[in-house]
DNA sequence: TCAATTTACTTCACTAGTGTAGTATTACTG
DNA sequence: CAGTAATACTACACTAGTGAAGTAAATTGA
């Protein structure tokens, strides 16, 4: 059975949909992050100060989207950045001890998401979901 | 290995994000349709007639998104409306001429995407990668 | 070495969704 | 059958992304 037997795209598209909106709900009840917060300031504090360039590449964004996003998490006291010692037009940005406060909590909220994951696939399917999923990135990485 | 050593979240995320963008990027071009677009006259097509109400459950959304998307659809022309005669609360959503004949184009586009995903995922995965997406929205639908 | 190009970021208009609060209309119930 | 609750939709403020056009700094090449 081929993609578009399965209508995969929409089916992916669906799934992805639903499990971000409750993961918004549950992260927002405990910790006042949404997932796309969590998701960069995670990126940050585990491989030190970034440009915005380097989180937009992680993400597989514009940095006109970092940009915003950046604006947010500052304002938010969740995030902050200086200027580059090497690049006058980069920005470092670091996580706050707010933020990494606000991060624990995140943890919590994911055990519960990822525990409901855990419960509906099997085991020894985890590995190829994540597989396919990745090929998925990669065929379609702008890199190419 | 569970859904958290993967970080099967953030994995189907951008997953679904990379697809959305390069799919939305070829759908453009060829019929000036987005993905998001094509989903909703896809499924009134399909179904003949439908309120508002019945598309927002249909892809796990509120009211408020489909009035707004109904919204531009009509203005552009690609999808009316008129009054349910059971339910004067209801519109009754059709696909017009116009929107039949961009659907058209859209199919070709997604041939496109569903071959490239084809050359990523083994065939005898396919069934396997559809069914626990199917599972995760299962999982996290409302409706429980 | 300096003009052209590339890079890092910003701004803006746009799509697309959530969630809350509101208005009609319909359905239910005692 | 009247009052209450539920339903279908709307309006609004918000997050979160794309894509195009622009600025200032850094890099490159004749």
């Amino acid at each position: 059975m081929s993609a578009s037997k399965h209508r995969l795209y929409f089916l992916l598209q669906r799934a992805a949909h639903r499990l971000k909106t409750e993961a918004d709900a549950s992260l927002t009840e405990v910790s006042g992050l949404t997932t796309a917060q969590s998701a960069v300031m995670t990126i940050i504090a585990r491989r030190g100060p970034m440009t915005q360039k380097e989180v937009a590449d992680t993400l597989s964004q514009r940095e006109s989207a970092v940009t915003a996003m950046a604006g947010r998490l500052i304002k938010a006291g969740l995030v902050a950045r200086e200027r580059s010692s090497e690049d006058a037009r980069a920005w470092q940005l670091t996580v706050t001890d707010e933020g990494t406060a606000a991060l624990k909590q995140v943890k919590v909220a994911f055990d519960k998401i990822n525990a409901e994951i855990d419960q509906r696939i099997p085991e020894k399917e985890m590995n190829q979901l994540a597989d396919n999923l990745s090929a998925i990135i990669e065929a379609f990485d702008q890199q190419n």
